[in-house]
DNA sequence: TTAGGGTTAG
């Protein structure tokens, strides 16, 4: 009778997808007493952890009140964690495993998970503390763990140390050779990749899609495409990797003509090959392309997806599209994530509306969502083009003191450039020489081209004194330095630039003459 | 009894 009702239960479950429907399961499950089976509990959980969105709290909260709780029940925690927006959280569980609870000792399962974790957020330091606690439970030699291991340090950089890994494992499978391809092109040792692959016994359509990948992030397009040629056999993953691949190398016919091919040959578009080819468009210039593909994608309900949706938003507001993009927004299903936001709040300022822009990012954080890095990018930039300059300092130091962002050279460079535009030069100047980390060329060249704007040449001068300290061989800013001279009539030193790049044989840079301004 | 590692985007 109670198996009976163990089935009953598990089969609801399977039909839930919100947790308001778990919690009415879990209620009745309560009211027949069957909580304190182990079995219904840790199904529960898994559910909670990995099938439903934002129920994750849930999970770790029936992990809390379980009042025996078993590895299986911490493991799917700790697994739940890996992939949510706080991994950390993964290592506290896996920590607590093994305080709070009566002799349960970590499984292969707990670090395969927790590595993960360490993976995820490239914490070397927490990686190589979970491989000695492996070696001390005798299973940094488990298939599994090892194979999360080579991820791991890859993913931490540490090539050296996934390889020694993947050479002291036993009888390493498909999926660990995988792996093993998979550190080397992320450490952008290609050869090192070739050389697996073949050794390689026996390889599954992962090791192309890999090598393919691989090939494309290193910009070698044609080795891309000479495997792609030679695979037997191709899934939509072989497609959406030389689509998306084709993207990033700038290489827009081919992208399209794969994109096209793929469709003709029966291959149905997914999430990844739909946002590169909305890349391409955005890229290349291709609206109208973009307009048929929006059609399909409402039509095929592909348009529910947030990428989707937020390439979309992209690719209106590139085209200079404000009001379809605004639309796309605030037509998006369910709640909007980071992305969305971020993507909307940077094409708003790209047009220059900078308080509205100011208006969206409040409205994000009202809706309970944290702003990250990027956000603040976004923010500083729509700051800096309209000419917001105490609004864009508010925004930089709350993101150090309230979210406790460090500022990268994105975010001094957008600061650089809030002082520049407006013409404060000298703040500028003052803001570099007081930032913690040494300016680098891109920074100094914003300084010298809001130099040329306001006709500042003698700080544009020790600008470019600066900016050749940085990089010798620099020569990039000589647009930039032949401007600022041309802004304030100096004719002279315009015509030393063009001496100067003539000697170099720069004349021929594309987008500058000379001619023009003398 | 319930689970897992490797590929594509943002």
């Amino acid at each position: 009778m109670v198996s009976g009702n163990v089935a009953e239960l598990l089969c609801l479950l399977r039909h839930c997808n919100t947790l308001r429907s778990v919690t009415q399961v879990h209620t009745h499950i309560f009211k027949t007493g069957l909580d304190s089976d182990a079995f219904i509990t840790g199904n529960l959980i898994l559910h909670c952890a990995t099938l439903i969105s934002d129920a994750l709290h849930h999970a770790f909260s029936l992990l809390l009140h379980s009042p025996n709780p078993d590895a299986f029940m911490y493991n799917t925690v700790i697994r739940g964690f890996s992939d949510s927006d706080h991994p950390h959280n993964s290592f506290t569980t896996f920590i607590d495993m093994r305080r709070n609870s009566n002799n349960l000792q970590p499984d292969s399962f707990s670090f395969a998970f927790s590595l993960k974790a360490a993976a995820n957020i490239r914490s070397y330091n927490t990686g190589i503390q979970l491989h000695s606690q492996a070696i001390l439970y005798g299973l940094h030699n488990h298939l599994y763990v090892g194979t999360t291991l080579v991820s791991m340090y890859a993913e931490c950089g540490w090539i050296c140390h996934a390889r020694k890994v993947f050479e002291e494992m036993f009888e390493p499978n498909v999926v660990a050779w995988n792996a093993m391809i998979t550190a080397c092109m992320r450490c952008y040792d290609v050869k090192g990749a070739e050389t697996l692959y073949k050794q390689m016994q026996v390889r599954d359509i992962h090791s192309s899609n890999i090598m393919l990948s691989g090939y494309m992030k290193s910009g070698e397009v044609h080795l891309a495409m000479k495997l792609f040629s030679e695979m037997p056999l191709k899934d939509d993953v072989s497609w959406s990797t030389m689509i998306t691949g084709f993207s990033h190398n700038e290489c827009f016919n081919e992208a399209f003509d794969f994109f096209l091919q793929s469709h003709k040959l029966g291959s149905k578009p997914n999430e990844v090959s739909l946002t590169g080819i909305l890349s391409v468009c955005t890229q290349s210039g291709e609206f109208q392309f973009s307009k048929i593909l929006h059609c399909y994608l409402e039509k095929s309900g592909f348009v529910s997806r947030s990428s989707i949706t937020n390439a979309l938003m992209d690719t209106y507001f590139k085209s200079g599209n404000i009001n379809m993009g605004r639309l796309v927004f605030e037509k998006m299903p369910g709640k909007k994530n980071l992305v969305s936001w971020t993507t909307m709040v940077t094409g708003i300022a790209m047009q220059g509306y900078g308080k509205e822009a100011m208006e969206l990012f409040h409205q994000m954080v009202d809706s309970g969502v944290k702003p990250d890095g990027i956000a603040f990018i976004s923010i500083l930039y729509a700051c800096s083009h309209a000419g917001l300059i105490e609004h864009g300092c508010k925004y930089f130091s709350m993101m150090k003191n309230e979210y406790g962002i460090e500022p990268s050279y994105e975010h001094y460079g957008c600061m650089v450039d809030l002082y520049g535009r407006s013409g404060e030069l000298k703040k500028a100047y003052e803001f570099i020489m007081k930032m913690p980390i040494e300016a680098n060329d891109v920074i100094w060249r914003t300084l010298l081209g809001a130099c040329g704007i306001h006709g500042d040449v003698e700080l544009g001068e020790e600008v470019r004194r600066r900016l050749l300290e940085v990089d010798p061989n620099d020569s990039g800013d000589c647009v930039l330095l032949s401007n600022m001279y041309a802004s304030v009539g100096k004719w002279k030193d315009v015509a030393g630039v063009r001496q100067m790049m003539d000697s170099q044989g720069l004349m021929k840079t594309p987008g500058w003459s000379v001619s023009e301004v003398s």
